[in-house]
DNA sequence: CGAATACTTGATCCGCATCAAGTGCCGTGG
DNA sequence: CCACGGCACTTGATGCGGATCAAGTATTCG
């Protein structure tokens, strides 16, 4: 369904690519901490090499939501670099993060010489454009279980590796964690999941997206 | 606030610009009438000369979602063009609307011959994107009548010239109809606002703040 | 002017947030 | 190595926000 998510320098010829790897920084960080925090002026599009971050809102009643994840081979920051706007989410690594950090100016040179750089910005602000506007109907359309559903089947695909704990599955799913274990037990006890502590398999994808959108 | 939105063609040279023109269609809408559906096929990118359209969100069970707006002097279509998807929302008249629609093949030839264009989405759907990311979170998090509040005061500023339904409101908010009318008599028996019949008039802008972002 | 749509008010009910009170689990440092 | 603190997880009880249904009035538009 997701297509693939294109690198920063994919399809660029090493003689660009090259100088501006030069130019790069390498940082690491560990798990639970952030890379940037909401309102921070962005410094420059962050390539992600290993581990995974997540973007998080946070409300003034100090709830926290899961907008959007980037995992290696992903890269991130381009939002707010493009809008011209200071950070609008926080950025934290949800495992142990390698990447490297490439500076604002070097950037938009690139986007100068070479558009179709620029347009491959487009395009990836617009798919998630398209994923943000339509888990916004979603999130009030739909009942608690039916947003665990969906969410559990889209955080399993795009990133397997990870054991997603009941806490990050609600923020993404816009509920609490007591909901999501509740939920979590219900599909349990049909036969549609199957969980030991922080490992969940899923057994059955078709009912599951059948609970995610019933007709 | 929210930043002057650039035209499609704001910034470039005439005699760039008039070819452009040239192969653009104009075309009109009535009120209530449909300018394209979920799953049609990207044709161009539409700029809008007159009036106001919106862009819904069907859920499964038949709700809509107004998940964003464009009046005279924007464009849009713009995302499903560059994500490479078909539409995913539904783009409706809420305002007769006159418009121009710029071809495919032309919009992408003038992404390679003027990367600032492209760069130019890039800024608007990263605008965007930071909205829809925004009331994700706002969606769940807060209270309807907040939700409002917030909501009123957007729709106000942003289009003061369109008499808003208290369905829109609804959809726009992610809420019934009941509920806004519920939610604007508390605020108005409060002296916040006054309506009478379609009419909304905002008395207190801090007070009403105030409501949509309880500290 | 008539039909469709918007608006309004009241009654009902239930989904799920919230609070409380635990039990495990894991890493850290004494 | 074990004790301990902190966090993830779990279960139960409670309350209420707001969706839903119903029924009627007011507007708007063709």
């Amino acid at each position: 369904m997701e297509a693939s998510t294109p690198t920063l320098c994919s399809g660029m010829a090493p003689e660009i690519v090259a100088p501006l790897e030069a130019c790069s920084i390498r940082k690491t960080y560990k798990k639970g901490e952030s890379l940037y925090l909401m309102g921070d002026e962005p410094a420059g599009i962050y390539c992600l090499e290993k581990g995974l971050v997540g973007l998080v809102t946070v409300s003034t009643s100090g709830r926290e939501r899961l907008v959007r994840l980037f995992k290696a081979g992903q890269y991130f920051g381009h939002r707010s670099l493009f809008a011209g706007e200071s950070y609008h989410a926080n950025a934290v690594a949800l495992d142990p993060v390698e990447c490297r950090v490439f500076p604002k100016k070097d950037v938009m040179e690139l986007c100068r010489k070479f558009p179709e750089f620029a347009v491959g910005i487009a395009q990836k602000l617009a798919r998630e454009l398209g994923r943000a506007e339509h888990w916004l109907g979603f999130m009030t359309d739909r009942q608690v279980s039916e947003r665990v559903a969906d969410g559990l089947l889209y955080l399993k695909a795009a990133h397997p590796e990870h054991n997603w704990t009941r806490r990050e599955i609600a923020d993404f799913c816009g509920t609490t964690t007591e909901s999501v274990i509740r939920t979590l037990a219900a599909f349990e006890a049909e036969g549609l999941i199957r969980q030991k502590g922080r490992h969940i398999d899923i057994l059955q994808r078709e009912a599951l997206l059948e609970c995610a959108s019933p007709q």
